[in-house]
DNA sequence: CTACTTTATCGACAAATGTCAATATTGACA
DNA sequence: TGTCAATATTGACATTTGTCGATAAAGTAG
């Protein structure tokens, strides 16, 4: 078969199990979540959720970080970018992240923005 | 296994694989491509590139249109919607076409909430 | 060190997927 | 009608994928 390498692609497949997008929309909710909180979300067993997380991750939709116990995981702060891109790449008009839209209309008014001004 | 009847995992997937993603970058070059034309650009044979486009169909990435012999593949007129609508759901920040911007960025110059109301 | 917790990996399995050759269907035109 | 071109469907195949049980690895606390 057609073995890719193409990261687009490995992203959108990352995207594409139902599993995933819920650990992904359990994600947007909060800032990090521990990876110990997927299991009861997604009703499947604590290995396949290691699987999924690890399939995610090598698709760069997450970053993980491990603390002492615990692995938490957040949205690759590439990812709108990436999504971005693949967009703009099949759609004519595309799409574009919220946040460059705001950047445009005005010099950054205040920090109403739900992230806060990472480093 | 898990299968799914969620819309947006089934779009995925169709966007998913190294040819369905070929085909779609040909079609957002043009405003329509005939079913003919995608064989020689995507180097699989006819019933392989027949299969891909009901996928992609099916999934509501394209529309097809049959004119005498031929079908002519344009990409759905809602599939940015609904991309917009998925990466909304996995990213604090979301992604909004670009129509919308131009609409948003006249009316509500203090509105504070990252998305618009509307519908 | 041991015991315990959390996470990752391994091995195996069934189901889904992408591919093509062969064939069927659809439509145009003589 | 019959023939040809474009597209769709069928059947078969190998590969990939999602899943779990068992087990290993990493870290904490006693």
């Amino acid at each position: 078969m057609a073995r890719t390498n193409d990261p687009d692609v490995f992203l959108l497949a990352a995207l594409a199990d139902p599993t995933r997008l819920e650990i992904l929309r359990e994600l947007a909710g909060s800032s990090e979540v521990c990876a110990c909180d997927f299991t009861s979300c997604c009703d499947v067993s604590q290995p396949t959720v290691s699987h999924h997380l690890k399939v995610l991750r090598e698709a760069g939709a997450v970053v993980s970080e491990r603390r002492g116990t615990w692995v938490f995981y957040r949205i690759a702060p590439n990812l709108q970018e990436r999504l971005a891109a693949i967009a703009a790449s099949i759609m004519p008009g595309g799409l574009v992240p919220l946040a460059s839209l705001r950047r445009a209309s005005r010099p950054a008014p205040l920090a109403t923005s739900p992230r806060p001004p990472g480093p």
